[in-house]
DNA sequence: GTCTATAAAGAGATAGAC
DNA sequence: GTCTATCTCTTTATAGAC
């Protein structure tokens, strides 16, 4: 419930009455749970990141170049779909300077991009993906997936309610094909 | 200089006495010339959107698709380069839902989204461009740029120090040829 | 475990001298 | 126009009864 309330508000902008009423409980009572707001925000961010690095550590470096990235891009937009609380709460704790979740970036996050990156180097040395920059086309991956849920607003003002109401799957489609397309080696043939 | 202390804190966190500090002046002063502080905020964020709509009005109808494209999305990444603070104060503006913003989005922006949708999509009719979503490609490379300013501590998290200090370049190239292939009509062939 | 009441600190904004 | 001092309200957190 506390998602909700930082997803909107932002970590100042939430106040702790606020986040007691989303969890149906007073305020003294809330602090009974969690020590400080702080601890909450913490709390909060720390069940969010449990699910974050998943789909990227699915990339299978024995699969299909194309179809892992396209799967990779699926995935993480269904999860944008599914928790867009969940990406604003990560997205304005990262706009702040990331105070608390700057060490796992700097860590195990890192670790990660580069281990999935030596994968995707390793397929465009062989020529089966166009790709010289995988730090920067996961960056890409993250940046489109996550813009549904932290721009939803504008996102929304833009299409309108009938173009809204398909957004994630219109946006699927685009991706899947943007990717794929500008993924492929041009000299090899793909059927 | 009120854009560097909203772009890191945020408006619930940004404090009067940080905004004066900031423009080297005493918190009563500043409140001389701003009423309030919502009223720098409103300030802070009008200056920004005159140069937030300029670069996609320069996409002209009767250049280049490829070209086009690709030139939009250099110059919204220099952008984001330049001024990394605007960046995220409208990031943050948007994730609050817009409350400033709102009527700006649905409006004017919407409009303005809308014809160059169109301008794409007949780009499209003709085959000269792959792309059946011309708003969510614009959405993409809105993503795709602004990601570099919003997401920074995380970008340079993650590439360390050396690869941070070149991030815009390899971004750079690493977009203009996703974009460019990702865009390329499968079955015409360009030289 | 849950509440009412309240302490203690910090915020935005104003008064009024210079 | 710029300052010091201060008012007032909100906020986090705690005390202590039940």
């Amino acid at each position: 419930a506390a998602l909700k309330v930082f997803s909107r508000a932002g970590y100042e902008g939430a106040t702790v009455d606020a986040l007691a009423e989303a969890a149906g409980m007073s305020k003294p009572n809330l602090l009974y749970y969690f020590s400080s707001k702080d601890a909450l925000y913490r709390a909060a961010l720390d069940s969010l990141m449990v699910d974050w690095l998943e789909p990227l550590g699915a990339i299978d470096p024995e699969g299909d170049p194309l179809q892992e990235i396209g799967g990779y891009v699926a995935r993480k937009l269904e999860m944008t779909a599914a928790s867009p609380e969940a990406s604003r709460v990560f997205a304005t704790e990262i706009i702040r300077g990331a105070p608390v979740l700057g060490e796992m970036l700097a860590g195990p996050l890192r670790a990660l991009v580069e281990e999935k990156s030596a994968v995707i180097s390793g397929w465009a040395a062989e020529g089966r993906i166009a790709c010289e920059a995988p730090q920067h086309l996961i960056f890409a991956i993250w940046a489109t997936t996550q813009h549904y849920a932290d721009f939803d607003a504008q996102v929304q003002a833009i299409l309108g309610p009938d173009g809204a109401a398909q957004r994630y799957d219109d946006a699927g489609r685009m991706l899947a094909g943007l990717f794929l397309r500008g993924l492929t080696p041009q000299s090899a043939g793909v059927s």
